[in-house]
DNA sequence: TAGTCATTTAGCTAATTGTCAAATTAAAAT
DNA sequence: ATTTTAATTTGACAATTAGCTAAATGACTA
């Protein structure tokens, strides 16, 4: 591998917003850009710009369907001791929280999650 | 191991020139500051201040002896497979490059290095 | 003790990066 | 077709970072 591969790998992964994206992408195996939103908490420009990074980095694949994009992870050769290391490296109480903050999310529908994301309620009283 | 330990390492291992140091470390052991600028051809307070990072990171260790400073890795819990994919991963010419400068660094007395940096001739005509 | 020297620190500039707001694109729904 | 909506791109801004020079520190040496 390139030299400056391996150091856009680090570097993509060397940023908090990030790192939880990818801890997230190997439990949950595929999320869209508004649940990454949702459990990141900053705007969708950002998260956008952050899978682009993961995604020049070679970390991330994305796939679109309808008006939605999903993103994976995308294991480089030889990368998946480095992922091992990372996930053992990053598990504590924050990476929890947003594990268990993703259960609730990817339980409601996309189209619920959506509307909440633009304070709309879910259920009008 | 707290998330900021982790992004740590990470950023400390995402700049070419502590890439290229910590690849050095693992071939040669133990160098002094005066034989990483060598190697890197930057000023002797940038090396410092990479050190530092590195050493904040708890990459690297250093030792003073005399007048002089000298590194090695410091193997922090569980770091090994990320060493390791890292070394692969680094792998190349560029490396290969260090390495054979670096046999002529070391091969020489840190004093003649030292007197060769500040522009002295070793062997005056 | 005074001088020399390797390393570190401080102050600066230029480049990079993370974030957001606004504009744009692409897909759905009416 | 027109409007709405999810996602991306672009531009602006603040914060961070790598590199330099110059000055300070700490340690040998004459």
């Amino acid at each position: 591998m390139a030299m400056e591969t391996t150091l856009e790998i680090l570097k993509a992964l060397s940023d908090k917003n990030r790192a939880r994206v990818v801890a997230a992408l190997r439990r949950f195996d595929e999320l869209c850009a508004c649940q990454v939103t949702e459990v990141l908490q900053v705007k969708g420009a950002t998260v956008s710009r952050h899978m682009a990074i993961l995604q020049n980095a070679g970390l991330v694949e994305s796939r679109k369907d309808g008006r939605w994009v999903y993103y994976k992870l995308r294991n480089p050769a030889g990368s998946e001791p480095l992922f091992q290391w990372l996930e053992k490296a990053l598990a504590g109480e924050e990476i929890e929280a947003d594990f268990q903050a993703l259960e609730k999310i990817v339980a409601i529908t996309r189209e619920d999650l959506c509307r909440m994301q633009r304070g709309e309620d879910c259920c009008p009283k």
